[in-house]
DNA sequence: ATTTGACCAAAAGAACATAATCAGTCAATA
DNA sequence: TATTGACTGATTATGTTCTTTTGGTCAAAT
């Protein structure tokens, strides 16, 4: 019951921040819409800036969660190392809240973003060059790819992305799923050599990732068995 | 000598609208920037709005102009479809006012872009998609592309790197010459066929449309002999 | 024939007071 | 015990007045 409340509110709360934003939100607009009062609300949460965390804590959370579980299921004859940002990226369009904490929308996260300053940037450690790295270790992706120059076109592939159909970057309409087959395109041809790459290697370090993921998480639920 | 004093004040103002964005830039500034006083820049221009506009058509042609002129001068050998971009994407980061009409810089461009509206777009029309459509008919980039998609994903790089080292998108230091390498890698691999494609058809497709160039300039230059 | 800079109306900004709103609390309530 | 919503001090929005700045002009100066 309590459990449902925390969910409730987090919901509330991501729909008006995505419609009206951090500033124009109010905790009585986030109690009104979860249907409980105000004081409820504090309960649940020592302040509205926690709630934010929480909730952005929550539903980066949740993005790597869905997208590990997308890539579990990929059995070794489908998987390619392009599985990886296709999904990521099919899963980021349609997700409202991680698309405006790619795009450090100040818009919708407005003082809250401002008040934090460095510690905003660590909630999007997504840790690509470590993995590019461990990639091109185990011959999964060329060798002579310069990581650093992949790593960031890659960040300026997901953060376009994210900035698509803003008034910062209005390129219209698309085909998001023509797009999402033409990016694995230009990833296989651009990252894998020639033979195509140790496709059970990039396979594996993904699956040790997702097991380390696991791991922590059932940490966690150990540690703090309620909530 | 109104000639000079044309392109004095096109610098100053650019210098000023490059630092302090168009709101914080006075007449009585870029005057002053260029020497000489408030009245003579109303002999040159009517307004301010139309020296900015001025000054954008001037430096888009002058863009186009410097692309145009690095790319005639490759001889056929060396001549790949990915010099395109590579030219056009180093020339780009070393103009900061190309760099922040590509981003729609509102801090810079204020509220003559508000005022503005859907004139604005049209200043950006580079016409990738006919381009590439060109490229792909002439055998020079592969068949089974979606030109659609390459556009969007070309204009998502193109739009990021304007971005970058922007509160929006800071991505720290990078090497810009592995960067321009790597964008090359990226685009040969991806963009052409096995066989490398019709390098000649490319080039003739790019030499064609500098001749067109050129002849528009030498249009506007017999029509108006002056200025 | 050019160029200037004092000048003007209009717009933006500064300063202030007042009203409204909000994050967070806690005695009253269910 | 769990939840509420009236309450509070601090912050923010709003209305108002006054001052400054700005885009644009044009008679005077060069």
């Amino acid at each position: 019951m309590s459990d449902t409340r925390f969910i409730r509110i987090l919901e509330a709360t991501r729909k008006l921040l995505i419609h009206y934003g951090y500033d124009k939100t109010t905790v009585s607009d986030i109690a009104r819409e979860a249907g409980i009062s105000k004081g409820a609300v504090y309960l649940e949460f020592p302040s509205k800036d926690a709630l934010i965390h929480a909730l952005m804590t929550h539903d980066i959370y949740a993005y790597t969660e869905q997208i590990f579980d997308a890539l579990q299921h990929i059995d070794a004859e489908a998987w390619t190392f392009s599985k990886i940002y296709q999904i990521s990226i099919d899963l980021l369009v349609n997700n409202p809240l991680m698309m405006a904490i790619v795009r450090n929308d100040q818009r919708i996260f407005g003082a809250y973003m401002t008040g934090l300053g460095q510690e905003w940037v660590q909630y999007k450690q997504v840790g690509r060059y470590p993995m590019l790295s461990m990639m091109q270790q185990a011959g999964a992706i060329r060798q002579e790819l310069d990581i650093h120059s992949a790593d960031y076109i890659l960040s300026l592939i997901v953060h376009g992305v994210a900035w698509s159909e803003t008034e910062h970057f209005p390129y219209g309409q698309l085909d998001e799923q023509a797009f999402i087959v033409a990016l694995g395109d230009l990833l296989d041809r651009w990252l894998l050599p020639a033979d195509g790459g140790n496709r059970e290697a990039s396979r594996a370090i993904i699956l040790d990732l997702i097991k380390q993921f696991n791991e922590r998480k059932h940490h966690a639920n150990t540690r703090n068995p309620d909530e």
